[in-house]
DNA sequence: GAACATAATGTAAACGTTTACATTATATTT
DNA sequence: AAATATAATGTAAACGTTTACATTATGTTC
């Protein structure tokens, strides 16, 4: 493990043109720089990154704060910003908050302590004071929200439209000859699934299906009671198509309406959200909305590495669209 | 965000004794220990641990290396650490290998760069060379293996008794009545398939029945040929029970039996292996061993933070005993 | 070839801590 | 109360880079 100052030595150069070579600079000449890097890998020098950050202020780290490293969809989107970030010398450190804010409010102030160079977080359900936000402007640490983020203004976010991603399912719905669908919501608190509802709720007035508020059940899994009124729901108003919150959900769902007794898609058509992997696994596959987790983890890397140099905070947008997977469970069977 | 030099002008005490303090050192009075600790909170004082680092040599941050970090099995896994490692104040860095060796070093070395304090590794399929053990070992840096590990003496390593688990499964489908069993197998490179296997063989010699290499069956998914192998395989050996090397696999070949016309568990039944969440989500529900991955990612932390402070490199082996887990694939149906 | 511009290199301070060593204050022994 | 031990604090260097500023070498213009 040899220094920037065994360079040196060995070249009798100073430690100033040793780190301008290293660092690229312009101000330097050909024939020095090809001495340099000569010695730097005949030495098997290795930077010390600390004391870089700590000289130069850029700790060359990005921090990610997600609710649960082992959800499929977070994982892949952390997949997406390893890959973008990694490739430009850039590495990545992970805090969960099991949805609590107050580790959410630890991980970042970790994360300053750390000298990351800039912050990715989906925030947690209970998250409702966004205050840190001030601290990091004054700290001038860059934020990229993605996926789940505050309902505030000057932010920079990378969201899916699940609005529309909603819209779409249900619309496939109804035009495999849909007339009584329900939706299964996930938790309101979270502005994502208040969308899907919005979006569910939407194609059912464009297509001029009667839309009541018990058209959308909150299902808690593994609650005896709410797995009850789904059963009767369904029973009682002739259910033919569901349109589910995520893809776990939604395969929760189909269990219990096969034991029901009823046929996959020819009683009742199924559509989730998420295409996690495991939606290809099940019996009939189910039809899903793609949220492309890893792309959506490439944007937000890609905007916190470009908002590293920005003298001022501006705010960014972007929507992903979602695309619809069209599989087994809500295919009508052409007879 | 102030300093330790905030705190020293406020407080008209050195540099030391404030650091003192905030290490917590015996060597300071009770009462100046409070002053500082007073200051420190009015000043809202955030240690800068780039700096500390790099003085000090420890950065607190430990590096992971997985395959996959969306795999439920590995980002489990980095639960267990995180959590471990976070209540004693060190933070991890991820980094996935998937299953190069090319970027498993690679990491390796970013992590050095960074000066973490230690490593945790699953290595990839393709890791062949270990000779980074040797400069880490220079370097200081203990590493521990988690799950997957080189063949070679003198490591750290946390594994799970892969054998074991794959005898109790194999135990448990003969003591449901199965004669004719057959094994899924998974990449033989990796010593941990080869151990499930031997593990199966062990249980069929153990019972005494009939073993044969092609009762071990290695499946690439996803290839049409090698499905066509297994439904002649069942069809032909009146096949009653399968035992897979993971719970994924387990499910695809349950869609293939299934598509067979054969009834599970009363045709055939069904062992799959790791405990994943989906293997409850299907129907039928599958038996499968736990592995318990959380605390295996605890007990390798655990076994990281020890190795921080030991003069002399020793090795250390600590191995999970499975759990069998018994749903309904593998019920013998009591008439 | 003098005067100037520009390119290349060097010097030394700085980043915010920790820590070896030195000093001073307090307690204990005689 | 002097002598000694111990506890508490202070001083300043060190960690390995980067970088503002200074200097020297090279090239260009007349």
């Amino acid at each position: 493990m040899s220094g920037i100052k065994d360079i040196a030595k060995k070249t009798g150069l100073s430690l100033a043109t040793i780190s301008r070579v290293l660092n690229n600079s312009t101000l330097v000449s050909e024939k020095t720089k090809s001495i340099v890097l000569n010695a730097a890998q005949a030495l098997d020098y290795q930077p010390n990154l600390t004391a870089a950050a700590l000289r130069s202020g850029k700790s060359k780290i990005i921090g990610i704060i997600v609710p649960e490293i082992n959800n499929p969809f977070f994982s892949s989107i952390i997949n997406g910003i390893e890959q973008y970030v990694g490739k430009n010398g850039y590495s990545i450190i992970i805090a969960q908050s099991h949805e609590s804010k107050k580790k959410e409010r630890h991980a970042i102030q970790s994360f300053v302590k750390l000298n990351v160079d800039g912050i990715l977080v989906s925030i947690s359900k209970e998250s409702n004071d966004f205050s840190f936000l001030d601290k990091l402007k004054q700290e001038k640490i860059p934020i990229v929200f993605f996926d789940r983020k505050p309902q505030i203004d000057n932010i920079k976010e990378v969201v899916f439209d699940d609005y529309y991603g909603a819209f779409m399912a249900t619309e496939h719905l109804i035009q495999q000859g849909g007339n009584h669908l329900i939706h299964i919501a996930g938790d309101l608190n979270l502005s994502l699934y208040k969308d899907r509802k919005r979006g569910f709720q939407a194609a059912m007035e464009r297509y001029q299906k009667s839309y009541a508020e018990n058209h959308v059940l909150e299902l808690k899994k593994n609650s005896a009671q709410d797995t009850q009124i789904l059963k009767d729901h369904i029973q009682k108003n002739n259910v033919d198509s569901i349109f589910v919150n995520g893809d776990e959900d939604c395969i929760y769902v189909l269990n219990i309406i096969k034991s029901l007794g009823y046929k996959i898609p020819r009683d009742i058509r199924l559509v989730g959200f998420g295409n996690l992997s495991i939606s290809t696994l099940v019996q009939p596959p189910i039809s899903t909305i793609d949220q492309r987790a890893e792309d959506m983890g490439m944007v937000a890397a890609k905007t916190i590495l470009q908002s590293l140099d920005e003298k001022q905070p501006t705010s960014f947008k972007e929507v992903l669209s979602p695309k619809l997977l069209i599989r087994e469970s809500s295919k009508v069977i052409s007879s």
